[in-house]
DNA sequence: TGACGATATTACCATATAGTGATACAGTTT
DNA sequence: AAACTGTATCACTATATGGTAATATCGTCA
């Protein structure tokens, strides 16, 4: 079970599935214009969708000679929305302790507590 | 910035580091223990551990020599929560797809729809 | 300070995954 | 059927990642 909720992450855990996401967001979409909207290759693009497909996240309809993809489990802009506040709240986090060194530029006290 | 949410979701597409958090979530804790509960040895621990730390999602005291790590971004739980239900889902929709073809042990009709 | 327990780091290997070019396959049109 | 378009698959390389053993580091106590 832990396996398959791992697996689920790991589809979400590469920028270019997450774009590919984010541009089906919008509507469905074929192969050839997620690669003219994102660029890559198209069997590169093929894969992708294909993993994202055997996971469940999105659906494919053939028309044509094409194949629409589109979003099969809106899960996943929930997840990224929350992921995406926790992650600002981070990097705002990371800034603010970066401040708060105020020292010069060299090494000057120690570089971090380990 | 896509690449810092795709990291994140990465943290969390390990079995491993999944069990981690799920043991966290029960109380802080320290390496040993972790060891001592999920098997596996010292340094991999460590390793998984100093992950989640750089990513923001495990916090980290020291007490004597030992030291406690433990959950600093809640937001796991949520995105867990989430995935499991979504996930359940999908597993539930697949059995039903396979009951769905009644035929016998063979390669019936057609392997798939490609 | 020296020995000890707990944790981190290093080095290495094995495996998984992404990118890419060539090619195969499916549907359409003629 | 042949040619064409769109998509999938294959074969390969490069890189990233996880597991493990050996070792270093840090804090404590005698």
């Amino acid at each position: 079970m832990i396996e398959l909720v791992a697996r689920r992450f790991r589809m979400l855990g590469e920028p270019y599935r997450l774009r590919l996401l984010q541009v089906l967001e919008s509507g469905d979409r074929t192969v050839g214009d997620l690669v003219l909207a994102l660029g890559g290759n198209q069997p590169n693009v093929s894969k992708h969708l294909q993993m994202l497909h055997d996971a469940g996240l999105v659906s494919r309809r053939r028309e044509g000679t094409s194949i629409y993809y589109g979003i099969a489990d809106p899960i996943v802009f929930k997840l990224c929305e929350l992921v995406c506040l926790s992650t600002a709240e981070k990097a705002r986090e990371d800034l603010d302790e970066l401040n708060a060194v105020p020292a010069s530029s060299g090494r000057t006290k120690k570089a971090a507590k380990r």
